[in-house]
DNA sequence: TCCAACTCTCCATCCTGAGGGAGAGTCTAG
DNA sequence: CTAGACTCTCCCTCAGGATGGAGAGTTGGA
């Protein structure tokens, strides 16, 4: 027997609890996410409850794996924005991943120059030099 | 001739604007630094305006070659305190040093990692792959 | 019917290193 | 003396991704 008002087949939602326990997601994170328009909800039940289709679960996997993959939630909606318009997101999501590693080739560059200038600072120091009133770390000459 | 109320060779100390100008730093920012306890004012005139000694100046040199260093100004702090306390700080700078390169390399660990996986990704990626109803990338098989 | 569990909204907070602006008071050259 | 430059404190805002709590309302099983 089906619950009353619901016809066969009719899908009544998932509330946020449900769905933070099985996404492995808080409800905070979940709200926040509706918020902002990743996550949208179905609808609301008579007393104003969030409700959740099952697609959500795999929406949100979509955002966690991205995530990972270190795309900015705003990224992430703009992907999602192409799938809901109905068309496969992989060109953007192609885009956005090269756009990625080409912040992190910057990242790294910029690592590596800090990581060699502070070796260089740290071949020769000495951790007792001779003080120098006029400088506040004689290593740094500063 | 002197102002009035001064002794022979006393400073009075520089008044907030002009230490801008000379350290090349904002107002905000001196002021969020004597907050902080980084940059200590020798006093305040009658009227309440903060008075720096000529020192502070070497005092932002050494703060802001930490900074570009990549040291916190918490981390920095812990440095001029070492200093304050009449002591040379070039061990404890050294130390920060050296935790810093540990967190870089950790850093670029994470990235290489990050980029090796975004490159197999990449490889083999099809801008427009058959549609799967099932999954909202089926590049990412999400 | 009743109670516990759940959910709602709204607001505040975290982190870091500042920046913006209001409104009031101070300093200094002319 | 006065105008204009300078400075004060106080509070808000930014980025990004959430998290915490108060206080009120909803749901569902026994």
């Amino acid at each position: 027997m089906q619950a009353i008002g619901m016809k066969a087949g009719m899908k009544a939602g998932m509330k946020i609890g449900l769905l933070a326990r099985r996404s492995g997601m808080t409800v905070k994170t979940l709200r926040y996410y509706e918020d902002l328009g990743l996550l949208p909800a179905i609808g609301r039940s008579e007393g104003g409850y969030r409700l959740f289709a099952e697609e959500s679960l795999r929406r949100l996997e979509f955002i966690r794996r991205l995530k990972t993959l270190g795309l900015s939630l705003e990224e992430i909606q703009g992907c999602l924005a192409v799938h809901d318009a109905g068309e496969l997101p992989c060109g953007d999501i192609q885009r956005q991943l090269e756009r990625q590693i080409e912040r992190i080739d910057g990242q790294i560059q910029e690592l590596r120059q800090l990581r060699t200038e502070l070796l260089g600072l740290l071949a020769g120091w000495q951790s007792h030099p001779p003080k120098d009133s006029d400088v506040i770390c004689p290593n740094l000459r500063v």
